[in-house]
DNA sequence: TTCGTCTTTGACACCGGTATCATGAGGAAA
DNA sequence: TTTCCTCATGATACCGGTGTCAAAGACGAA
């Protein structure tokens, strides 16, 4: 029933150690040993056990995923991506939900990783930007990639993904100014993120490029909610405000989605009468009304690309170290929420 | 720095087996003993390692969840709840998304069992519906517990959770008719689903217990999609159909999501002119224009149980073997996109 | 042919636990 | 006190691989 290497090496007829070679793809073993042992292999179906490999190689078989994202979709973007690649790899995907505000949280994740013997890790924002859970880990001496808000222009040495929101917002900014729009609000997502940060900068960098003053008054600090887009949009629009604006761009997708529900309230004629935009690109950002424009951001790509990065690292060192950092950087998706000032 | 079983043994004075037996909450330990071998355990703050457990023991320390969905909502949810149970019971959680029209579906997931040693599989639907599948599990004499469609009168052997769409449908039917509506559609998910079917039946009986005839031209027959929704609602709302369709009810919330968007196309007035319903209380339900009514349905307290009723057949077989059937039904949620005939 | 060197292969300890069975301690019965 | 039995504990093989190092084989040079 159960197939192991010994089974495999009676087969081939060879010693365990040189199975252990060609399942492993080391060098030095003759293209016929190996064949013959493959051969063997692939008759008996045989699959290494990887809880005896974990046991007794140096580097285990597993990898984790750490996030701290109410956004499921993201979530299962990013686990989807790193699997694929582990499938690839044969190795084991570890998923290491947490909150990032737990003070019992660096614990836990020091417990899974000893316990599960990770052998490294994919750190998904806001976790990412976590210092402390960084230095935590370089102590450790694990392995990990990070997924970040910026602009790869910082001198990491460890290996880092970028996401560059401060390039999609000032292209989402610059997209409304071309329409004509002037005042345009910004509602904000959780003030400690580091996209939050890169993302109003973005915006306000664009503003001033067409030399349009940033109005602080315009700018709304919530969180990455569907209700603080709906608070965010009925105090900056509210009645006797005066604050003219005609287009209000939500930090995420769901603060655009909370925007235009508040909108509805006010019985505003979107995008006639006020622009929304978003960011993300969402599956539901096609499902509101009207469809809404936002960033698109590759979430797929980033998470396969991470899990490649973390084993580059984890496997040999033989591959380039020099492309630890790479920098995507979301595009704009013109959709229906947004449209030329009235 | 790594902490083994024989440090704590050591520390304790006593064998290495105690230990074991000890952390495994086995019987025949004295008492005195036990405290000080949990006191030298946690002052070195030791974690067994889950490789040399699953190697060495017969049952292993992971389980498997597998899904073939693309809410990420359930998804999400169906984890979390597992995980949580698999947290506290020390255990590993391996992911299996899958397709479920895949060929070799069936023999990546055999792969992935005796690749990880799973000790149980949780099955969500609609791979929970496939016989082959659970025929292949029986012979491997795999563990697993099924989230299923149904009302929960069938004989099932294997641990089931069921989860009773037909009484949410025939609930949400109902409150339809008490609203005074009688020309009610339904568009429904994919064909191959059960919980099509249950969703279908409920709503069929309370019609028929309302004295109101089935017409088959009111059930659109799609698939859990937005677009199916859209088109769905389309085709049923036509004009020159004639069908005086005052309620649309989506076999589920993305459904009822594009309903609202095609019913937007065609500047109807939701609920005054047409009432939609959902089902499974997806966040975004809750983020619709206007906030959909639909049926809860309460996937962490199912995923919770189906891992701790997995956990009670794999461990000792002392537990309870009554209650390996269990019923959740869904209850409706009333909102805002239904309203009276008018 | 003989030797040295490089390549390929194998023997065996070991990873950190669990399972089995033997052994020791302690108490009841004779 | 001795004998027997039960409960608690320990010694040791083993799970299925990897790492180390030594041995065997291949091959060119002397």
């Amino acid at each position: 029933m159960k197939v192991t290497i010994n089974d495999v090496a009676k087969l081939a007829g060879v010693s365990m150690k040189t199975v252990s070679r060609v399942i492993n793809n080391e060098p030095s073993v003759r293209k016929k040993t190996h064949d013959i042992v493959m051969a063997a292999v692939n008759e008996l179906n045989y699959q290494p056990n990887l809880a005896a490999r974990n046991l007794a190689g140096t580097s285990s078989y597993a990898i984790g995923l750490v996030y701290d994202n109410p956004n499921a979709y993201y979530v299962i973007d990013m686990q989807n991506g790193v699997l694929s690649h582990c499938r690839k790899e044969g190795y084991e995907l570890v998923i290491h939900p947490c909150s990032y505000a737990d003070s019992t949280m660096q614990e836990e994740l020091k417990t899974m990783i000893k316990r599960s013997r990770i052998a490294g890790l994919v750190l998904t924002p806001p976790l990412s930007e976590q210092q402390a859970l960084i230095d935590m880990l370089d102590e450790m001496g694990m392995h990990y990639v990070r997924i970040l808000s910026g602009r790869g222009d910082s001198e990491q040495t460890s290996p880092c993904i970028y996401v560059n929101d401060y390039a999609a917002a000032y292209e989402i900014t610059s997209h409304l100014i071309s329409l004509g729009h002037r005042n345009i609000a910004f509602i904000c997502g959780d003030q400690g993120h580091k996209s939050t940060t890169e993302r109003l900068a973005g915006y306000e960098q664009a503003l001033q490029d067409h030399s349009i003053k940033v109005r602080e008054e315009l700018i709304y600090r919530g969180d990455y909610s569907f209700e603080s887009g709906v608070n965010g949009a009925k105090a900056l629009l509210k009645e006797g405000n005066r604050l003219d604006i005609s287009a209000v761009m939500g930090g995420n997708d769901e603060i655009a989605a909370g925007a235009l529900f508040a909108a509805r309230l006010m019985d505003m004629a979107i995008p006639d009468e006020l622009s929304i935009t978003g960011f993300e690109d969402s599956p539901f950002s096609k499902q509101t009304w009207p469809k809404l424009t936002t960033a698109h951001q590759d979430n797929d790509v980033i998470s396969q690309h991470a899990a490649r990065l973390l084993f580059s690292k984890t496997r040999g060192a033989r591959n380039q170290d020099k492309e630890i950092i790479r920098t995507f950087t979301p595009s704009l998706v013109m959709r229906d929420s947004s449209g030329p000032l009235s």
